[in-house]
RNA sequence: GGGCGGUUGGCGCAGUGGUAGCGCAGAAGUUUUACACACUUAAGGUCGGGGGUUCGAAUCCCUCACCGCCCACCA
């Protein structure tokens, strides 16, 4: 039925009309999906953001994209998923509660670990949910009756089985090393969750005496607390300088140990002295110096940031950056204190906390990854993942041919808690299992297991406690898209819909998340070769079973960065967000904005004035529908009329729609949102309301014989474009849709346009674009010599060409609309009387012509003459300059030549046309 | 140190070998069957610098500069 126009309001209100469509959307279950064997499947698997996450603009461009996708796929008739969840957020979740503790004055200790995991849940029971609200606030049409969340007991057995499947291949092992520790969070946290920023700090030169009062040797260092744990200093082999030394005991000052001089390939002779202090226990290269020379590994700084007793009874319980200075201090007092640098340091910060990360020896799990990585490049290698833009895949490679060991345990209490359960009770019997401790404790052993119970059966003795830590929160994210899915269940929805279609992200993540889903997906997802294709993974070397892939294409969207190219932060206070935007303009202005600007680029500079201009394409949107709407009648279908029926100008609009349709299809198929954007919105915004509708008003007279034509044109054309526009900005479409004559119960669900090639009509087109020309030239004319409105006008068009002649006649259809929108009234065929009384102007073709009667102001006409003819003579010298070069005639594709000879011959002709004119006015 | 992106009118961007485009801002004009969040018109650019390839370069190659991102253990 359609609507009232008078219902409409003069301009869009966003609040009430989003609310209302995506209740309708949500409780119409439009957005879930069952797997359908007659259609075919389009899965994403939505990234989870945190549940301490708030939405940003970050996620708005993400989800706007993933839901454009979404909603495209599903009006062309796939079984459309997109599945959302949250994680955990293993060291976020965790400070946030701390947080809340701090404020009642508690630590997570007072309370102990079962109390604290239960406030940890409540939190998220409590705030967990509010990232959804701000998704639908987006127009997200993801399905809600799909919700997964890393801690679910689904999820959580897929991590028990990735945990037992690597431990059981001897894949995840207990080693000592140096990690990153965020004194902070008392945790060891990723080298990729560890950020470097170049910080001003100073590169200090001690001397550390031979022991046997031969001299010294002269180090630097930038962190000289940590002089109390060198065990050795480290001089090139090839340094002709220390040569002779190698071998020698120094001795170390502030503490009574000797110290080794040793010959390492580390040191390099360019800097500074060329030898270089060896702490193993606290610097990761220094840790690989100190195992080929079988160095001591002397723990100096404790996990609390604090000295240890190791540091010697002056420093222990001090503050690592009070020793800092201590160590200064003491080493001047003792004259070993060479001289102070300033220098700038790459700082490792810890990108949760902030705080300086320090390198400390300790205990961890880790995953040997380099098994797990070549399948991945190989898959990657032969293009079976889709990255766009295609750079990253260079980068993917890189870092995967690259890999290191994965340190995947945390000393947190919120996640999922190691499946290790240890004794050190004796093997009691032969049928107990259990791998041996192989760092220090005597006896002790080890297993996986998923329950107490099976740990005392697996290690043979009731004497078992679980390890105490928990698993990197990206341990369970790198399961998302198949544990999501139901794995390792073998589930409907796994055969469906697995593998995915699009995983779309940041590209701080790629190594991070991607790369690891990637893995995972390879080494756990596997499909009987027969049922699967090629395309979907790598066949196993038996040729029965193949090894699925998580997703086809990775797309990296862009960073959105401030309107001066700076990263939104929080502490710079220059973030936007969203929500706010999409308060204050709406979520269709919102999203339009982000798609408009979301290219191939690198980065996004976000101004919120973007969004202030995508809502005015939005009001425009709503205004001209407003006016189709009020020229419908009730009877009105919106169905095409019959060919016969239509005027030239109906079938340039549905060309141009049709062209339209194609460009936004490909766009979308390539992720170049940017350009469907920029289609959508010119093609709406200049063909069809400066132009069409704006031709189509005197056919919509009640008088008019073309009413019924030009209504169901009008209606079917913005009905189309609707349609078109649908998965950009979902709410504002709908809510038009439903007041247009329509077929369907919602636009989400109707057949998305490709464009026809039947409409395609070269005629119509030229044309209309002639017609377009010729108006633009004679308001152009009117402007110039500043004729007032009110002043009735007769035009003609005078042309040696007889196409132009047959589109522009005195009487065609084109020729009354180009005398209407170019505002004159009489119509003749040339012009005839007074000859002083006319004036003209080039078009393609031919020339217009505007009787201009008394009021011509001759001397303004002579003037616009002139400026016209310079600009044409220009055009024709470059012209003429380029078919006078003898190679490019003979060089050039004949083609080009031809059509530059053409447009040589049109400029000649206007000029002429414009000599004639200025002659007329000379006399 | 390595890699990658960017540099086009005042601002934000498109354009990947054949006459430099769009949006915004600014100028002038306009109640015209919806929209002043609009309409109309005009103005505005030697496409970061230099070199090369080509009949022809914003577009391809080399080089330099600046801005930004990612990676890297340099004390």
């Amino acid at each position: 039925m359609p609507t009232q126009a008078a219902d409409l309001p003069k301009s869009y209100d966003p609040k009430a009309t989003e609310e209302k469509w995506y209740r309708f959307w949500k409780e119409g279950g439009y957005f879930h999906a069952d797997p359908d064997p007659s259609k075919e499947p389009y899965c994403i698997t939505i990234p989870p953001p945190n549940v301490t996450g708030s939405l940003h603009m970050g996620h708005a461009l993400n989800n706007t994209i993933l839901d454009a996708m979404t909603r495209w796929h599903r009006m062309r008739g796939f079984s459309v998923l997109c599945l959302p969840g949250t994680d955990h957020a293993g060291i976020a979740l965790q400070n946030m509660v701390e947080n809340d503790l701090a404020k009642e004055g508690f630590t997570r200790h007072d309370i102990g670990r079962e109390q604290f995991i239960a406030r940890c849940w409540k939190w998220r029971e409590q705030y967990g949910a509010r990232i959804y609200h701000q998704f639908e606030k987006l127009g997200c049409s993801y399905d809600w009756e799909r919700v997964r969340f890393t801690m679910d007991p689904s999820y959580v057995d897929a991590i028990m089985e990735e945990f037992r499947s690597w431990y059981e291949r001897g894949l995840i092992y207990r080693g000592i090393r140096v990690v990153n520790w965020d004194v902070r969070y008392q945790s060891a946290v990723s080298d990729i969750e560890v950020q470097t920023e170049a910080r001003q700090g100073k590169l200090t030169h001690f001397r550390y005496p031979f022991a046997d009062g031969t001299g010294f040797i002269t180090i630097a260092t930038t962190r000289p607390e940590t002089l109390l744990g060198d065990t050795a200093v480290a001089a090139n082999p090839g340094d002709a300088r220390y040569q002779p030394h190698f071998g020698k005991m120094l001795k170390l000052p502030l503490t009574s140990r000797e110290i080794p001089l040793i010959a390492d390939d580390y040191a390099k002779p360019e800097f500074g002295s060329g030898a270089v202090k060896v702490t193993p226990a606290h610097d990761l290269n220094d840790f690989e110096c100190g195992q080929r020379h079988n160095l001591p590994q002397i723990i100096v700084i404790g996990k609390d940031g604090r000295m240890t007793e190791a540091a010697g009874p002056d420093y222990a319980g001090m503050d690592r950056f009070e020793a800092r200075k201590k160590v200064v201090a003491d080493m001047e007092a003792l004259g070993l204190l060479e001289k102070i640098e300033d220098y700038t340091i790459q700082t490792p910060i810890s990108e949760r906390s902030r705080e300086i990360i320090e390198p400390l020896l300790s205990e961890q799990w880790f995953v040997d990854m380099k098994p797990i990585a070549q399948p991945a490049i190989d898959l990657v290698t032969q293009d079976k993942i889709r990255f766009i833009p295609e750079r990253y895949k260079a980068i993917y490679l890189d870092w995967m041919e690259n890999i290191r060991d994965w340190c995947i345990s945390r000393q947190l209490w919120w996640g999922h808690r190691i499946p290790i359960w240890w004794t050190d009770a004796p093997l009691a019997d032969s049928s107990a299992e259990g791998a041996p401790d192989q760092q220090g404790h005597a006896g002790r052993r080890h297993a996986f297991a998923r329950s107490q119970e099976d740990a005392v059966a697996a290690l043979g003795t009731p004497h078992v406690w679980q390890d105490e830590d928990v698993l990197d929160t990206w341990f369970s994210s790198a399961l998302w898209p198949h544990a999501t899915l139901g794995w390792p269940a073998e589930t409907a929805d796994l055969d469906y819909f697995y593998p995915t279609n699009l995983l779309s992200t940041a590209q701080e993540i790629l190594y991070l998340w991607v790369a690891r889903m990637i893995m995972t997906g390879l080494d756990f997802v596997r499909r009987p070769a027969e049922s699967s294709s090629e395309q979907d993974g790598l066949l196993d070397p038996d040729g029965l079973t193949r090894r699925i892939l998580p997703f086809r294409d990775v797309y990296i969207h862009a960073t959105v960065l401030d309107e001066n190219g700076q990263r939104m932060s929080k502490s710079k206070g220059n973030g936007i967000d969203p929500i706010d935007l999409i308060d204050k303009y709406g979520a269709d202005a919102t999203r339009f904005s982000l798609m408009q600007q979301a290219g191939k680029n690198q980065d996004i500079k976000f101004s919120e004035q973007r969004t202030d201009i995508a809502g005015n394409f939005i009001n425009k949107l709503w205004n001209a529908s407003r006016f189709v709407l009020m020229n419908l009648d009730a009877e009105t279908t919106g169905d095409l009329p019959p060919r016969d029926q239509l005027t030239e100008v109906d079938r340039w609009i549905l060309s141009r729609l049709s062209a339209t349709a194609e460009a936004v299809n490909k766009a979308l198929a390539t992720y170049d949102m940017d350009d469907a954007a920029r289609a959508l919105y010119g093609f709406f915004w200049n063909d069809f309301c400066d132009w069409y509708v704006e031709m189509a008003k005197p056919r919509l007279r009640p008088e008019s014989m073309e009413r019924t034509t030009a209504q169901n044109v009008l209606a079917f054309t913005l009905e189309q474009t609707l349609r078109l526009l649908h998965p950009i900005v979902p709410f504002i479409t709908e809510e038009i849709w439903q007041a247009l004559p329509h077929r369907g119960e919602s636009l989400i669900l109707a057949e998305y346009p490709i464009g026809a090639p039947e409409w395609n009509d070269a005629e119509a087109e030229a044309a209309v674009a002639l017609t377009i020309d010729a108006t633009r030239a004679l308001r152009n004319l009117r402007a110039e010599l500043g004729i007032a409105p009110g002043i009735r006008l007769s035009a003609a068009i005078v042309s040696s060409d007889t196409v132009v002649r047959g589109t522009l006649s005195s009487h065609s259809e084109l020729m009354v609309t180009l005398a209407r929108l170019a505002r004159f009234d009489v119509l003749d065929s040339s012009p005839s009387g007074e000859q002083e009384k006319w004036v003209g102007t080039p078009i393609t073709g031919g020339e217009m012509f505007l009787e201009i009667g008394e009021t011509l102001d001759i001397g303004k006409e002579a003037e616009r003459i002139d400026k016209e003819l310079a600009a044409i003579q220009k055009e024709i010298e470059r012209a003429e300059g380029k078919l006078g070069n003898a190679s490019f005639v003979e060089r050039a594709r004949p083609e080009v030549v031809e059509e530059e000879r053409k447009r040589l011959t049109a400029w000649q002709e206007k000029q002429a046309a414009l000599v004639e004119r200025k002659r007329l006015f000379a006399r």
